[in-house]
RNA sequence: GGGCCCGUAGCUUAGCGUGGUAGAGCGAUCGGCUCUUAACCGAUAGGUCAAGGGUUCGAAUCCCUUCGGGCCCGCCA
């Protein structure tokens, strides 16, 4: 059984009979908005939510912005600024740090961009909101106006779960917004009066007064107050928040006993990791700018490859991603999708078909469609005549026997769509190995690696190809005739093995008669003397 | 120091609330396809189930310990 059916029925059952649900999940625009930040947030929470919508519930899924917070001038964020820039914006809510790139209005909408715009793709109906906008609210308003009346039971409560550095009697749980040097957090919070005006006094000095909204909640309040405010039922939270005794105990507990409230069901998820040629890399962290984006993801491969890998594993496990292994993910992706409409399934092909199914969402594509395997689409962009790349692919495939009839036009689609993705994945992310390149020169470590007999096996082809015309299906006769010869020095796979060779400087390589056709005549001609040449 | 999560073939993993001596996909190797590859089809190899101990007739599966990777228990979110 998929984990995903386990714990779907677990958060039904947490729902009863409510129709109307709300699944949320936040993040904080600290820095860069890496793709491993759609794992929880984004896709678990959307497949949660496309699950319960088809138990006929109204689902909405939310995806909060902590764009009130502080910004904490790490050294990843102050290397955008460049030399020695930023730091005095250390202190700031993210809002009011600028663009250091100068091209938005300021660091969130910058770095939200490369995940934003694109998140339509990974899945739909999110609607996003932030902390900024949530304070804005009557109803947050009025929870806060709410919450600081019961200061004092919040003071009791939240200095159980602190060490040495208690609060203090008269202790406000607000974070005003110091007027003077712009900073959150710094002000501590004197009074505040009913129309939400909170006087403070700063530490660098300044006494004035803020608004609610423009300041923001101490945090273990702030997380129930969203929950109470967005009426959330379901929320996955990062592993940071779930160990018990941990962050997220505390705000169950200041939501049960302060504000009446009952949390909602909480899913823990793993983080994401990146690597490269093997070597671990360490977790995507957004402050720290390591990982790549959404965006950045959607140039070499397609949303649900992502989505897939995120709904395969079990939340509490790490997932680790590789850009480099992106014809593997969408291996993975494929025979999901043949899995799913496979008739009679075993076992184990259940499970595959199952991630399809939650991954894919309402795009699962019809039955029976023709896909191309990502790392073919890779090796035959490289081969194939620049202008009209899709049907040079085509003719190919049916060339070959693989594709044995009319593509529709979503195939058509979907195979012109993967050919650009593999293309782009060449040129920037595939292995080494993958490279089909030709010399422009006979490789000298070449000629070491050929024996006499294999010099020969292509000064017969070189002799055989003079009179031959030029195009696949006569380069195709007369291989075989040729390999097929009674005294032909090596055998047929020897025979390729050298040709690659001597072209490529590498073992293997594109199937020989349309790759040679693609070349000039004269061009092949040549090499082929040059190998014969001591 | 206390707590939590993760550790099954090169890679991705199934099995692990109801213990009976490991299944799969990819990759690799070999072969087939009277067209060669990295397509397709078939076959083969590959695992002391992180390590050690315990319970048991029998453990990947239950218990304890250890190791490795990571997180929480201060502040900040």
């Amino acid at each position: 059984m998929h984990w995903f059916d386990e714990l779907l029925p677990r958060v039904e059952s947490f729902l009863g009979e409510k129709k109307d649900t709300v699944i949320s999940a936040g993040l904080s625009v600290s820095g860069l908005q890496h793709v491993g930040r759609l794992r929880g947030e984004v896709v678990l929470a959307n497949a949660i939510a496309e699950g319960l919508r088809k138990s006929g519930r109204n689902v909405k899924q939310i995806l909060v912005l902590y764009t009130q917070d502080s910004w904490k001038g790490k050294d990843g964020q102050l290397a955008q600024f460049g030399d020695g820039g930023g730091k005095e914006y250390v202190g700031r809510r993210l809002i009011d740090v600028p663009d250091p790139k100068g091209c938005h209005e300021n660091w969130v909408d910058h770095y939200w961009r490369d995940f934003g715009d694109v998140l339509e793709e990974f899945a739909t109906k999110v609607e996003i909101t932030s902390t900024t906008e949530v304070y804005q609210t009557d109803e947050m308003r009025r929870n806060v106006l709410e919450l600081l009346e019961k200061a004092e039971k919040i003071r009791e409560i939240v200095n159980r779960y602190r060490g040495r550095m208690k609060y203090p009697e008269g202790w406000i749980p607000f974070e005003p917004l110091c007027k003077k040097c712009m900073k959150i957090g710094s002000a501590e919070a004197l009074s505040v009066s009913e129309d939400g005006q909170v006087s403070y006094k700063c530490s660098c000095g300044d006494e004035g007064a803020s608004s609610i909204e423009e300041g923001k909640l101490n945090w273990r309040l702030e997380w129930p107050s969203l929950w109470k405010v967005l009426s959330v039922d379901i929320e996955p939270f990062g592993k940071d928040h779930a160990t018990p005794g941990g962050s997220r105990d505390s705000c169950k507990n200041l939501a049960k006993n302060v504000m009446s409230l009952t949390p909602p069901f909480g899913i823990a998820y793993e983080w994401v990791g990146m690597s490269r040629e093997g070597t671990d890399l360490g977790d995507m962290s957004s402050s720290d700018f390591k990982g790549f984006t959404p965006k950045e993801w959607l140039e070499f491969g397609e949303p649900h490859a992502l989505r897939f890998i995120y709904l395969q594993a079990k939340p509490s496990k790490r997932i680790v991603l590789d850009l480099a292994k992106m014809d593997t993910y969408h291996d993975h992706l494929d025979s999901g999708y043949s899995n799913y409409w496979q008739d009679e399934k075993e076992e184990e092909s259940e499970l595959k078909s199952r991630t399809y199914d939650i991954s894919a969402v309402d795009r699962v594509a019809r039955k029976d469609m023709f896909i191309l395997p990502y790392k073919e689409a890779s090796l035959l962009t490289q081969i194939s005549s620049v202008e009209d790349k899709l049907h040079w692919v085509v003719s190919r495939l049916t060339d070959t026997g693989i594709l044995t009839r009319e593509l529709a036009e979503d195939e058509e689609q979907y195979l012109s769509k993967r050919i650009g993705l593999a293309d782009a994945w060449i040129t920037k992310y595939a292995p080494e190995s993958y490279h089909v390149e030709l010399q422009e020169e006979l490789p000298e470590d070449v000629r070491s690696e050929l024996t006499e007999e294999d010099v020969k096996s292509l000064a017969i082809f070189r002799e055989r190809l003079e009179g031959a015309d030029w195009n696949e299906d006569a380069l195709k006769e007369t291989m075989i005739q040729m390999t097929k010869m009674e005294d032909f020095p090596v055998s047929t796979k020897r025979f390729f093995r050298n040709l690659y060779l001597a072209l490529l400087g590498k073992e293997q390589g594109p199937r020989a008669a349309p790759f040679l056709s693609i070349l000039e005549k004269d061009f092949v001609l040549e090499r082929l003397d040059d190998v014969s040449q001591e």
